[in-house]
DNA sequence: GCCAACGTTGGC
DNA sequence: GCCAACGTTGGC
């Protein structure tokens, strides 16, 4: 079992979204780090962190449940979306998702600001300077203390 | 809205 | 293959 953390712009696609939609597929990464972490890492089953950047306050704002395989990310094909990348061919895929199934939403947020306070979550990603990764992973510690924090 | 960080692009 | 220019991310 791994842990991982996604950002989504607040405003752009929220836990809310997510949790009307049910499941979707986490199209539209276009950095190959973060592909790789989806592509080589993720895992049916593993849980993962759902993240509001640019958001008032940015932080943790629910859990979701990786429930695919990776496969190819359709946006990449399609000349129409915003993430049409004509370097992607269909018989060999430069990106790859998952889908991802709404766990739940945390009564309070976790905010940027509480991480980076807090000790024990000291060395993740997102405290990381310049971060801009937004697929990650993160340590089962971590994990366990976040959802310890959350659950109250 | 500003700006630091950093990935990507493209000229050479 | 180097590296300057450029674009994007994301906290503040």
């Amino acid at each position: 079992m791994n842990y991982w953390l996604v950002k989504s712009e607040g405003d752009c696609y929220s836990i809310a979204d997510l949790k009307r939609d049910k499941r979707t597929a986490w199209t539209g990464i276009r950095n190959y780090q973060a592909r790789n972490f989806m592509r080589d890492g993720m895992k049916k089953g593993d849980l993962v962190l759902f993240y509001h950047s640019q958001s008032e306050p940015s932080g943790i704002y629910g859990l979701a449940k990786v429930v695919s395989e990776p496969h190819p990310d359709e946006t990449a094909f399609d000349k129409k979306d915003e993430h049409y990348d004509p370097k992607s061919k269909r018989e060999a895929p430069t990106w790859m998702c998952v889908d991802l199934q709404y766990v739940k939403t945390y009564k309070e947020p976790l905010s940027l600001a509480d991480i980076k306070r807090d000790t024990k979550l000291e060395g993740m990603w997102v405290t990381r300077k310049g971060d801009r990764l937004s697929v990650q992973p993160v340590s089962e510690k971590h994990f366990k203390w976040i959802e310890k924090l959350l659950s109250k």
